[in-house]
DNA sequence: AACTATTTATAAGA
DNA sequence: TTCTTATAAATAGTT
């Protein structure tokens, strides 16, 4: 526009595009502000060069967020809308979902039920009847474990029980302890109960006896832990 | 800028500001036009008019929306990013909240009991067992409703039976008629079965027996219908 | 970045 | 609104 004028393409020569640029740029700006001046008017100029340098001229007394805020009210356009009506929808139909699921879970709890037609009624009787037999078949299976583990703690305790009473009979023959026939003087000895004054003794020869709920396990546990630490 | 030079300032003359917003629009957006070619950059001008009016240039090859979001990219500046991470959180429960029924209602269906503990399988069993009684009772008045219903339309049906009959009699008292023992012969006569063959003849003087599944009653109703129209 | 010959934009009037 | 046109402003090429 000065000095000859030039034809409106892509400027080739990189250095000349960014001097272009920069000075087009400026020129762009100073127009806007003018514009906001003289007219009253809001503008917004976002400019992202071909190194994606971002340039922004705003009219001063608004926000970018404020404008673009405007721009959405104003023009109705799609910018986030396609986005957020998606969004909507999906929230939607999770609701819907969401409500279904509530209705359900009402109707196998035996509310509302006023509106089941009779099929559906003995349908849903059939369901939850053969429910209840799952879960009792489940709380029995359970039970059933807990037995099992209950027996292997009880025999466990007993393998314990009877390698501490080998331990004491070799202590037995030891002629510094004598033979003992009441336990009950133990108790007097120690001021614990016999089994748990035994283990006293003995555990400092056994390993300590992993991981049990049983209780003479884990007085026996904690007692060996004291004693060996 | 021609014709005399101007103040920068709020043109006060309406109209003048109308036109001059115009003209200056039309150039701000040819400039962007040529900047955007000669230096291969994106440029995003949003205009609003003191009218609030609503004006746009966007460069060709790209989208507002890309726009604004590769502006919030660069400057971090949140656009709408708050709008939309709320309803996300909002999503991100609802779905939460859909999946916990879900699992809910697959335990009330006899699946996935096997993270319960027994207390919980206690519980549900209880719960769930509780259900099918209220479910079997709800079941139980239905059929007891649907009992007393066919009662009703029996009693009904009964009723129309033995009014027909009374009119039979009275009939039967009239000589045109004369006595008749064997209702076989009305069989014959009409083709039609006693009972229905009698309704034939005497519909004519009852109404319409209103609305019944029964099938005798519905016979009747047809037959009634036929005769009087 | 500064200069400046030219092109472009545009204010005012029609 | 659009056209015209005198003039202000912008800027391409140069330094």
């Amino acid at each position: 526009m000065a000095r000859g004028k030039i034809q409106i393409k892509k400027i080739e020569n990189s250095t000349n595009r960014q001097v272009t640029y920069s000075k087009r740029r400026n020129g762009l700006f100073k127009k806007a502000s003018e514009l906001t001046v003289l007219c009253d008017a809001k503008v917004s100029i976002i400019m992202v060069s071909c190194t994606d340098k971002l340039h922004e001229y705003i009219s001063p007394s608004i926000t970018t967020k404020q404008f673009f805020d405007q721009y959405q009210k104003a023009s109705g356009i799609d910018l986030w809308n396609s986005h957020y009506e998606k969004m909507q929808e999906v929230l939607r139909q999770l609701k819907d979902v969401n409500k279904k699921l509530r209705t359900h879970i009402r109707q196998r709890l035996g509310d509302c039920l006023d509106h089941l037609g009779f099929e559906e009624l003995l349908d849903l009787e059939k369901e939850s009847q053969e429910a209840v037999y799952v879960i009792r078949e489940r709380k029995l299976k359970v039970i059933g474990n807990k037995l099992e583990t209950s027996k292997k703690k009880v025999r466990s305790a007993q393998d314990v029980y009877k390698k501490l009473m080998h331990e004491f009979d070799i202590r037995g023959e030891d002629p510094q302890f004598g033979m003992i026939e009441d336990a009950g003087e133990y108790e007097t000895i120690y001021g614990y109960p016999p089994h748990i004054a035994t283990q006293r003794i003995l555990t400092l020869r056994l390993q300590p006896n992993h991981p049990d709920n049983l209780h003479a396990a884990t007085a026996s546990d904690l007692t060996t832990y004291s004693l060996l630490g």
